[in-house]
DNA sequence: AGCGATCCTCAGCAAACTCACAGCTGCGGG
DNA sequence: CCCGCAGCTGTGAGTTTGCTGAGGATCGCT
């Protein structure tokens, strides 16, 4: 699942006041194999930034000293060229960051969930060429998903499937006949900060049964007690 | 099963305010090797966090003073990273902990078994680097258990468990040719607070006996009046 | 502002599982 | 060889767990 061993490791900075905010990116970024740096200051970031000469950053906009658009402003006026994704409120500011897509950044708004940011970083890492190989391409027995396309297909026929439903069955794929407990679902799928019902995900295990399994031996089996897991029918 | 010898021991800090289950816990946690210390409110295992830096939190939510989410944002605003394993009733909190599992963190629910505590710290210490790698998979002559995709066969016949039924003879294996006594196994695989009919357990052999042992070899051997073990057969 | 798609909640239903119980089996000691 | 008891297993009740359909709230688009 991570790099092969011996490769350099990408370097991704992740800046945030929010200690929590830090803690789950971390996380999740060491897990799929990135060497994380961390910083909760903009005074801070640029310091780290000359200093471990990331290959990406993860940069939250509203930061105690300088905001994260000045940030940037000032990394590209030294010259410092490194990718961003922004991480911003959904309300506001939405407008400014606009722009900043062009430039080869992107953003992710608050609250995300693990996948989605991950998603992001991997787009913005083959763009400038330092993803290990990772195709777009996941494919489970005769299901097909492609993330740059988000076009799914089961032994070829589309599937139509709508944002939520696509990103539990992309984790899914991603660890495929692994069972999955409902409490990694639900961070990792949905947004760090739901607090809803955990029955949701019953609800969407039962609508991607529905549009992948219906007709054709099933590939989503319920691991009673423990979780979910992808598995190739028996034969 | 233990860690090697003069390697450092891995500290754990056990905080409940029920002094049965800081026993339970101990005792378990010792027997695996671990530097065990308890404190049994929130303020004793702020200043513990403080004096012994343990490397992990076994943390109850109901505490006499200071509740346990408290206590680990606290802990957090005070920059001390330490991992938690919180310890929830059923019914209540179990949504309000969604957000804290994002952190590294993770949560049990009262009552739990001790092969499940156990397993949820071991999981949290192989992230931050502190336990190696084991493999999640377990075999025993032709007998094989897979822990993460939860597949067991049978010299290569697929064996479909119930959760109990997986618990069970998951402890079986990791324990092999050992006796183990009917205590040792009501205490590991069934809930800390079970307090039904011991006939249980034979009632699970009896199921696992069907299950695995169904013509070939026995490898579930009673012992009795001592308990039960895995052998292989004479040969 | 209106409309459709999507996300989430809720509650009833169905199935699976856990556990208790009771009668039976067979081992081992005398 | 026989008896007693530890252990085995079939039956079934009660509970838990998961599935699904219906509906309300929200989002995004026109």
């Amino acid at each position: 699942m991570n790099s092969s061993a011996g490769e350099a490791k990408v370097r991704v900075l992740v800046v945030d006041d929010e200690p929590n905010i830090v803690d789950v990116i971390s996380m999740a970024l060491r897990f799929e194999g990135f060497d994380v740096e961390a910083a909760s200051t903009g005074a801070d970031a640029i310091a780290a930034v000359a200093a471990r000469r990331p290959n990406l950053l993860v940069l939250d906009v509203m930061l105690p000293d300088i905001d994260g658009f000045e940030v940037a402003r000032r990394l590209a006026s030294a010259r410092t060229d490194v990718p961003i994704i922004f991480l911003t409120a959904r309300d506001s500011t939405e407008d400014v960051v606009h722009g900043l897509t062009l430039g080869g950044d992107d953003y992710v708004t608050k609250p995300f969930s693990l996948e989605e940011l991950v998603a992001r970083i991997r787009t913005i890492l083959r763009r400038s060429g330092l993803a290990p190989e990772a195709s777009p391409r996941l494919a489970f027995g005769d299901l097909e998903l492609d993330e740059d396309t988000h076009e799914v297909a089961r032994d070829g026929r589309p599937i139509d499937l709508t944002a939520t439903e696509f990103r539990l069955l992309r984790y899914l794929m991603l660890n495929p006949r692994r069972v999955l407990t409902r409490a990694q679902l639900l961070d990792h799928v949905w947004n760090y900060d739901f607090g809803g019902d955990a029955r949701v995900l019953e609800t969407y295990i039962s609508y991607l049964r529905k549009k992948v399994d219906a007709g054709a031996a099933p590939l989503i089996h319920t691991v009673r007690g423990v979780g979910y897991s992808l598995r190739l029918p028996r034969g």
